[in-house]
DNA sequence: CTGAAAGCGCTTACAG
DNA sequence: CTGAAAGCGCTTACAG
């Protein structure tokens, strides 16, 4: 089938701005109708003629024409678009949740668009303006904190989802995410059944994600009346902080022989800390993350960790968020889901 | 400030679609002056009394006015967003990459919108087709294959950069990318050097940019004199593939001292195949990856590797594309990137 | 079954 | 300096 290829146009700066994309007019030149009749058509509406759809799908195809979506959203007052919005890129867990919710979106007939976060909170706000702009129909966050802005006319401006960090009281915003003090407690039970005593913890720093982990172990320790061996070193949800944090825990006098780690990623970091001291894992040291990412099933890592189900809270954000936008009638409230222990290579009875 | 808050209206199935955003037209009213003052006030165009001015964004940000894209879109012809294709998620050099390249556009005040390669592709070519229909200005796109269908209608859409793989004679495509089949050589150069001889390859499958690491690896292999050792085992980017054609290689009956596999993912899944051989990495077996990601460089892991400057990549991706797009002056093209090998803990002479 | 008209929210000449 | 009008590419009543 020969395609008419469209003449070039010059773009606002002069630049050769490609072939101008052909319109609805154009395709109801070629085929002799009128263009709410190519509108129809296109839209498979009934009450089209069968040979003048197909005369207008042909048409169509032969100029290569593609809907314009400013165009549509402009009229449909709809965009079919939720905004991603991605803490860090460089989390495992990330790649995990975004692919589920990118296949569940696609499934729903939903575009998303992807925004990172910034160390830099007013670069941060304005993409998520931008995204405001766009008219994006919700926002799925991704990360152990809100994005900067997210309680206020941003947050207000479409519903939220959020995966991985619990948050109540916001209006318009839900949360999927586990049991992040039950999972903490999961890891100290299972440390103390190996017959450690001496567990520390490095921390995620003051996002709610690492307050509640933090907790967890706190409140775990006192269960098991290890209150006095309670120890908690600042890290971060990143390698170094991992590395940093452990390295401190190992240099004190009485250093521990288990570290609980705030994530898989800084766990990483912790075992090299481990290494590091001349210490070896798990021998010396048991290491232990949280996330049940792919990175920590890898063998040679075979990280102890905390087990979530990345793609299925990915999937059900989804679901719940263009479910809403679809208008479908959600029952119940996606509760807390429950942790579960992965036990690797990396715990072991203390020396 | 007070913010005047929009009345809700219905969606259109019915549900609450959230407050109605207000349009220049309540910008207008608000501030007693026309429409057209108020886009002019908003584009900062010298021609506004300032009084006026100060009047109309105060009006804006009463109400909490934010620009339709689509309408915007639609009458400035053009929607200063970039689509970039990833082809896997997982894959470390992703965020790397990635985050570079969002980082320069939003820089230059662009906006992209993120596709993710798929297995099956007539999806994977319908959401590319969707980026059309964004009228997208451009695209970028990340792997060691060009996403489906980008040879055809959809690549002449735009103009496109693709990193980390390299092709030639496509009109309005340009890649940046490494010299796979030199840091190929580099590979085999640093593992005869250390005394191996039976090096094997774990390969990447079909892809161009398997296909030169694999040439690059037979012609170091000559070079040396090692033409009959040459092992070539069918692997792929992910570390399954790595796992599987590293198993393979290992049950040879002469079986390799050194493994070079074609990224670093599949290196970790190579390296525990040794594992699971009850062979030890270095001392037994050397195993080697390409793409010098961050995974690579982990403690733990410390995979000696082939070293790409992803984030310039990214960068310079970024900049070429949207400085094209902005009509800037581009000399040359972006030559193959001089690859460099990164020598860490997984490469010892053979034993 | 088909077409002319109005309008989505903006911008841009064109008058005044 | 300011406003009325036309138009971007589509969809949707409304007539016929």
């Amino acid at each position: 089938m020969a395609r008419a290829t469209p003449v070039p146009v010059d773009g606002p700066d002069g630049t050769d701005a490609g072939p101008a994309r052909p319109t609805i007019r154009d395709v109801a030149a070629r085929a002799g109708v009128s263009k709410s009749l190519v509108s129809l058509a296109l839209q498979n509406a009934p009450r089209v003629a069968p040979g003048t759809r197909a005369a207008i799908l042909a048409a169509a195809d032969e100029l290569g024409y593609r809907r314009n979506a400013a165009a549509h959203a402009l009229v449909a007052h709809r965009t079919r678009t939720v905004g991603v919005f991605v803490l860090d890129l460089h989390n495992p867990m990330t790649a995990d949740v975004l692919d589920a919710v990118q296949a569940e979106a696609r499934r729903r007939d939903y575009r998303t668009i992807v925004v990172v976060g910034s160390d830099d909170a007013d670069a941060e706000r304005a993409e998520l303006e931008k995204l405001v702009e766009f008219r994006v129909e919700g926002i799925i966050a991704l990360g152990h904190r809100l994005p900067e802005g997210a309680d206020g006319a941003i947050g207000a401006a479409c519903p939220w989802v959020v995966i991985g960090s619990a948050h109540e009281g916001i209006p318009h915003l839900e949360s999927i995410s586990t049991d992040d003090e039950e999972g903490a407690g999961l890891v100290v039970d299972h440390l103390v059944t190996l017959g450690h005593r001496r567990i520390a913890h490095v921390d995620g720093g003051r996002s709610s994600v690492a307050r509640d982990r933090r907790r967890g172990y706190r409140r775990a320790m006192r269960r098991h009346g290890l209150q006095d061996a309670v120890t908690v070193e600042r890290g971060s949800f990143s390698e170094e902080g991992g590395y940093a944090g452990a390295r401190r825990a190992l240099e004190a006098a009485d250093p521990p022989t288990a570290l609980f780690v705030v994530n898989d990623l800084a766990a990483i970091g912790a075992m090299a800390a481990v290494t590091d001291r001349g210490l070896a894992v798990p021998q010396d040291v048991s290491v232990v993350g949280f996330d049940g990412t792919r990175l920590a099933g890898m063998r040679p890592l075979s990280l102890t960790t905390v087990g979530q189900p990345l793609l299925q809270m990915g999937t059900q954000a989804a679901a719940r968020l263009c479910g809403r936008l679809d208008g479908e009638r959600l029952v119940g409230s996606p509760s807390r889901l429950p942790p579960s222990l992965v036990e690797r290579r990396t715990t072991a009875p203390p020396p």
